[in-house]
DNA sequence: TATAGTTGTAACCATCTTGATTACAACTAT
DNA sequence: ATAGTTGTAATCAAGATGGTTACAACTATA
């Protein structure tokens, strides 16, 4: 099972505000056709990064535009803005029987290791700014 | 979303094979009633775990068997056995636009951060064998 | 050899999540 | 007043997941 494609489509959905925040009205439609997806999608993903504080979204003349600065983004933010995932990121096995000296403590020891896993990844992530992506994007466009 | 409960699964798994291996012929239906799913899961579970090396399991006769060292059993290759994550962790919208600077260089831009972050996680459950959670296990019991 | 217990696997199902899409009310710059 | 846009509900098809039934094939054992 993968993480949803929201989040690529969010941090897309922010790089193209960010940089053609001077030359275009960055509307739900614009950004669709960056993206290369339906409008309402990103509509929804505007939402979410509205609701996280990240931009702000102009209703009825369109377009959206940046609240903080692109330094203070990192990828986690924008990672749980769009809920990804909703707490622990293993799924783990609803009722193990409490009966079964392992069933009963397979959460005690195994817990703490998918934490460890889960905010390895999320160190990652915190790792990353929307900055750093826009400095090897200008290298490249 | 979240990765497949078929991970932990196989933790909770293994974890009876190697714990109960003397006491106990651990059948699908044993592992079954500890972990607390229909047996065919066990079943499954249990194919993934031989077809990658970790376990003999006996046809017929029946009961699940060590083949590997708990020592040299990590929860990544656990991971890896039950294809929680084919390839990519994380899902990529399909097809940025190319015409689009931004859609164009996105993957550039983004896919070795993502690919940080996956290997972040993994490396977390590289460091962990079941033999550590075996010890664990045994404080408890 | 006959039997009982077990594995391996196919088949089917209900549920959930996802992303696409249509539709439309509400809003705002011009 | 109009045209363009957002916000959001509703619906849909597709795919993944785990549960379950069913049964052929296999093996230890009596």
């Amino acid at each position: 099972m993968k993480i949803t494609s929201r989040f690529t489509v969010a941090v897309h959905t922010l790089l193209a505000i960010y940089v053609f925040r001077k030359e275009y009205k960055t509307t739900s439609d614009f950004i669709a056709s960056s993206v290369n997806v339906n409008p309402v999608v990103i509509r929804r993903t505007l939402s979410s990064l509205k609701a996280a504080g990240i931009i702000d979204v102009k209703v009825g003349c369109g377009g959206a535009t940046p609240v903080k600065d692109a330094d203070d983004i990192t990828l986690y933010e924008i990672y749980t803005a769009v809920d990804c995932v909703e707490g622990d990121l293993f799924n783990f096995h609803e009722k193990p029987n409490p009966e079964c000296p392992v069933g009963k403590n397979i959460h005690a020891v195994l817990d703490s290791h998918l934490a460890d896993a889960q905010t390895a990844l999320e160190n990652e992530l915190k790792g990353v700014t929307l900055a750093d992506l826009m400095k090897q994007l200008n290298i490249l466009m």
